[in-house]
DNA sequence: ATAATACATCAAAATAAATTGATGTAATAC
DNA sequence: GTATTACATCAATTTATTTTGATGTATTAT
């Protein structure tokens, strides 16, 4: 497998997206369904301006997908990214077979 | 599936380790073999107290195991814990099956 | 014992991310 | 039109993370 720093970029800022316990309390509730913004802001009790700051953290990490209707704005969980994080993590997974030991400087 | 805010700290920490290019760049390198502090510094052309910040950093998130023999520390991946990682993005994989859309404030 | 090597740790400075409260914008309601 | 609702964005502050250079500790070499 090549890991270009390309791909490290992307991965990292999903990573880091998700790298925040409120952020990981949204898409927690997004597993569900979609939800508007105002609907996450009253279960996560949380401001309007700082929910925003992070739903626009994930959006730009294209973990989230946004749906306008109306005046409301519907997110949900782009799942397709969250294969793509979950696909590097799982390329470490298959080097369970030995790795091997090493010794330095000689 | 259920996920406990016990589980989203855990989790958080990992997605945190892992959002950082250096950080990434350590684990791709460990992926082929553990290697000691001064061959890490070496390849990645990075200082030795700004290596051992992010090293500590990895071990503390569990991502990485050390090894000390004589005066050289092994780091090495401590693969199951990508394995959690893994895991947790799985299950969201597995909601491929449509998401319900959802109204708001009816 | 002294010196050198391989690392960790610490304190200060630099940088980045998060929070807050205010303001802006677009859509609908009246 | 004005008012209201549902959001985004901005600037200022707070807080957290990273970097740097210096120092500390343990191990081996001489």
């Amino acid at each position: 497998m090549q890991v270009t720093t390309q791909d490290l970029t992307q991965i990292g800022g999903g990573f880091r997206a998700l790298a925040d316990p409120l952020r990981l309390q949204i898409v927690k509730l997004l597993r569900s369904q979609e939800l508007c913004v105002c609907d996450i802001c009253d279960r996560l009790e949380v401001s309007q301006s700082k929910l925003s700051f992070h739903l626009k953290n994930l959006k730009e990490a294209n973990l989230l997908l946004a749906r306008h209707e109306g005046r409301w704005i519907y997110y949900s969980l782009n799942l397709p990214q969250f294969v793509v994080l979950e696909q590097y993590l799982a390329d470490f997974s298959r080097l369970r077979t030995l790795l091997p030991t090493n010794k330095c400087c000689d």
